[in-house]
DNA sequence: ATAATATACGCAATCGATTGTTGTTTCAAA
DNA sequence: TTTGAAACAACAATCGATTGCGTATATTAT
């Protein structure tokens, strides 16, 4: 088990004959050291193979080149898409990235906060779990200084940066689509309404649904508490054995939307024709499911770009967290089959 | 920007009057610190809110509890799994987790390998890029111990563990499936040759084929690079025009089978009667696409577990890299409409 | 009672980089 | 030639935990 030595500052000083200071202040291209002294240092260090020890630098400076993450669930497309935009980005700047997730369980969710606490992040990049509200976890890190972003699922009121999408123009304008193709009861499939998106979403079904002449009907507003498969095709269900069934339907996301297309055709209902569907993300399987489903487009991985840009920012011009900053990025409904009524 | 200062053991041991050597070791349950010290030690620490500084102790000890994964993509349902299962098992021992992507660009590879080396990371978990076929960056992972678990795309020969499934005999079953569903023209979508898993899925194919009379038809066997969806529906265009075509594709993943599925339905041909596919990998979409795609299913979140636990079993017992250990799991074919001629 | 062995704990160096303070050169202007 | 400023570089403390070695006390055996 003989580890061979790194390179270090040490080594190099003794190398050139300057002290370690004037090594580390070259190397970081400071200001108070000579040109010459400079160029020698760094030609130097690049012959020797010296590779700085991130470790020392941040014991020194109490704070790491590296971003936290905390996920619900990192196998699904939108989080994992996400992360991607993260990652790729924060590795740009040498940044690495940790990963943590909560499987939506407040617990694990509060566990991580610390965890990733401790690991001394440089920022932090949250997406909340579906159980949070209080969100008192993240207090000890504005009392640091360490800058949070919350993307997509963010809490109401937080002196932080925000990255989010108008999931309000979101929803109105995915029911506008499904009123422009004829619908006149649609359904909605809302996800739990403590959750900005899904109450968001749901507000602007509802102002879409009174702006365009049509009644709001309780009976089709179903919320689901996990808008899983299950629940949605049991919701489904429920509306389809309604006396006055609808004729489109509004899912918060596409997983239970996919599972109201396989659901009704199971049943012999036509779609679009006689129940139009949209759903929310634009998963990969909103391509393959027949009809392809309709859906709003979220720009995932781009939402990640901004998210550590705004980290990055901040850990490098070492600025105030007293910021509340929200980012709204478009989305973009996609019509495809599933309530394109047009087609034939 | 003031920060309140972190407890540390110089505080604990001021506290108690003991030095900061017997906070350090009591914290540890150092045998060789008294048990009335050690309870008490940890009593206060308790009280005072004393959380380690990982940095401190890793650039002591010249390891972090910290697990580097390099992968090629992580918004893709088998990464993504892996990912979820290696991370759940690392925080459960307090170890992070940091990931990298390579887009499977061998360039990003070996950059990604020097930046998990440069944050010292105590092990790593490595699924190979489509392009790596020489894999000496990771040598200086062996030269200074630190455990390498290669998983599913692995290199032939490397000092290391292991973490695989069958791809010989899942290759076989797959094929076996289609022959006992009456196939005798089967196609197979072989993926990138140089990489294992391809290789051996193609490999218990042909001896599939072989050994049950049918003959092999070089005509049928199309290598495709990143068995990607449009490189899929060329491929099946290309087996329809065939004088003689297929009447079964073995698709070496989900995505290209998919793609089968829809084109060949397209062309108004029967599946799985005239043509039946199976893929392999069991991403979500197999089931919503129509007919369900029969398909092989790897154990991935499980992979992930075992393959840390490797990392975790080596880091904690300071045992030597001189291992090259493989575990080959299980894998599952699944039978979906896509394939069943047996169903009405 | 004394030597021998445990047991319990402290000293001080160490990991590698950073930085406020201080000291020395260098060069130009007076 | 003197003086002042600017440019350059070194000293030494610091971040917090770990650990080899050494010492002091307690326990046991003889």
């Amino acid at each position: 088990m003989k580890k061979k030595k790194e390179v270090t500052i040490y080594d190099l000083a003794k190398e050139l004959n300057f002290s370690p200071s004037t090594i580390s202040r070259a190397l970081n291209n400071h200001k108070s050291i000579g040109k010459k002294t400079t160029k020698k240092v760094q030609k130097t260090a690049e012959e020797f193979g010296y590779r700085p020890n991130a470790l020392a630098a941040s014991l020194r400076n109490n704070t790491t080149k590296t971003i936290g993450i905390m996920m619900s669930r990192i196998n699904r497309p939108f989080q994992a898409s996400l992360i991607t935009g993260i990652e790729k980005t924060a590795r740009k700047s040498n940044f690495n990235v940790i990963i943590t997730q909560s499987d939506d369980k407040y617990e694990n969710e509060v566990k991580n906060a610390k965890a990733l606490y401790d690991a001394r992040i440089g920022g932090l990049i949250v997406s909340l779990g579906m159980e949070t509200q209080d969100t008192s976890h993240f207090d000890q890190y504005v009392k640091q200084n360490i800058p949070i972003v919350f993307v997509d699922r963010v809490p109401e009121s937080f002196n932080s940066y925000r990255v989010i999408i108008d999931n309000y123009a979101a929803g109105y304008r995915a029911t506008k689509h499904l009123i422009e193709q004829g619908c006149k009861r649609i359904a909605h499939f809302a996800g739990a309404q403590h959750v900005n998106v899904y109450h968001l979403r749901k507000k602007g079904y509802l102002d879409a649904i009174n702006e365009h002449g049509l009644q709001v009907d309780e009976e089709l507003i179903l919320d689901l508490k996990t808008l899983s498969f299950e629940e949605g095709k049991k919701a489904t269900k429920k509306l389809l054995k309604l006396e006055n069934p609808p004729d489109g339907i509004f899912s918060a996301n596409d997983t239970a939307a996919v599972s109201a297309i396989l659901y009704a055709k199971e049943k012999g209902i036509k779609i679009p024709q006689e129940l139009a569907i949209i759903g929310f993300n634009d998963d990969p399987i909103s391509r393959i499911v027949e009809p392809t489903l309709s859906t709003v487009s979220h720009p995932a991985i781009k939402m990640g770009e901004i998210s550590t840009k705004k980290i990055l920012e901040h850990a490098t011009r070492k600025l105030d967290t007293a910021v509340s900053e929200i980012t709204m990025l478009d989305t973009e409904v996609i019509v495809r089959n599933s309530s394109n009524r047009n087609l034939k």
